[in-house]
DNA sequence: TAGATTGTTAATCGATTAACAATC
DNA sequence: TAGATTGTTAATCGATTAACAATC
């Protein structure tokens, strides 16, 4: 087995490093060989000391006043984030944001690969969204062991999220990305990584109700 | 004007009121009266002191032995997120995330109202989707002055999303939720909110690395 | 009363930022 | 060489957690 050393990094470095890998990939595009941490903290607003530890992370050494090899950042990042090949993944709930992910063409860039969706709704069973079949819910267990499917992608109602995610555990999942806003409980050893929207936009209306006065009209400068 | 106090608290404490929220409006519905630090902490596993001091931010006060009102703590967190009425805004690009965003029924309980799609493809233009109609991209500036639009949601790609932005920044809107994956500039007094699923996504993937092997079989727990 | 819980202050922890020698 | 940039160590900052008196 191959040494692949995943150095553990906090979340807020793992979170950037995506939007890291997405501008290299166009400074790539525009034939940039070299770039610097200088460089890519200037596009974010971040402080280039937070982008070469973010780097660091990767394995990836630069070049005193060259800077970093962009094409061969860029495969680092992939590496580290596990995106240079797709895991494949079931989805449940083929609902506005199940099918929406499904419509998602980039998803294999970014290391996943939809394989089948579910659903309890017998009328959504049969059908084909974005090329991909819905299959019943009970289906989940054993197809989900017989490809060995290690994500699961919980698009459901707050009220079966869990009956959903303990299906997806007990069909040997190991990572569950979570769009429903339900607390979710999970054994040891399974990854659980919410998604909420909610969660963002709870920061981003409490930011206007700051800006704004509470009747909706503007606050004077102050 | 009323005297709205609104307090500057940290983004991870935002971000968590949105849960304890959902658990709150559940236990109301179940008809108790009263919950305490402890009990939510318990169903995310916080730290209760860190829940108390979350709740602080809202202004309710809690009553020794007893703990908080249900109710009025929820009234209270959804007045803090600028929840309790909703805001206008406007979609900008009627693709798969932007239809998903349209059919999500409980915004409005979010604070949330979206009254209007915009596209560039004139083949969208003229359509209505889940009974918005979907403008030209070009009537946005007006529209948003004219019906004072204070939220914009960007759901078009990438390569289109600063023009957006820009245009959004003109048309007097002050938040802008962005899902699409580049970095954006906006000026000084105007809120950005990104929704980026591919940082959710990459913080899943590198912990499945981490997990599985990098041939993707299972490694031995050590 | 006894004891669970609040509100608050202090200690700890971790992430960000600053400083600086090494290097190309 | 000069100077921009890396890599790394130290200082700062902010959030989380611990401790504890007040209270119902």
């Amino acid at each position: 087995m191959s040494q692949l050393k995943v150095r553990v990094v906090s979340r807020s470095t793992l979170k950037r490093l995506p939007l890291y890998l997405h501008l290299l990939e166009s400074l790539a595009d525009q034939g940039l060989q070299n770039v610097s941490c200088t460089q890519i903290a200037e596009k974010f607003d971040f402080d280039p000391t937070q982008v070469r530890k973010d780097l660091e992370a990767t394995g990836e050494v630069g070049t005193a006043r060259i800077g970093f090899r962009t094409v061969s950042l860029i495969v680092k990042i992939k590496e580290f984030l596990g995106w240079n090949n797709a895991h494949d993944a079931f989805l449940v709930g083929a609902g506005n944001m199940g099918k929406a992910l499904l419509g998602y063409k980039d998803f294999d860039r970014y290391g996943l690969n939809i394989v089948a969706a579910f659903d309890k709704d017998t009328r959504k069973v049969g059908s084909r969204i974005f090329n991909r079949e819905v299959l019943p819910l009970v289906k989940l267990p054993n197809l989900a062991k017989r490809m060995h499917i290690n994500i699961g992608i919980v698009t459901v109602p707050a009220e079966y999220a869990q009956e959903v995610v303990d299906l997806m555990v007990v069909a040997g999942i190991k990572a569950i990305w979570n769009f429903a806003p339900a607390p979710l409980k999970i054994p040891e050893g399974v990854i659980l990584e919410n998604a909420r929207l909610t969660q963002s936009l709870a920061v981003l209306t409490n930011n206007l109700t700051k800006v704004l006065g509470d009747d909706g009209k503007d606050l004077e400068k102050n």
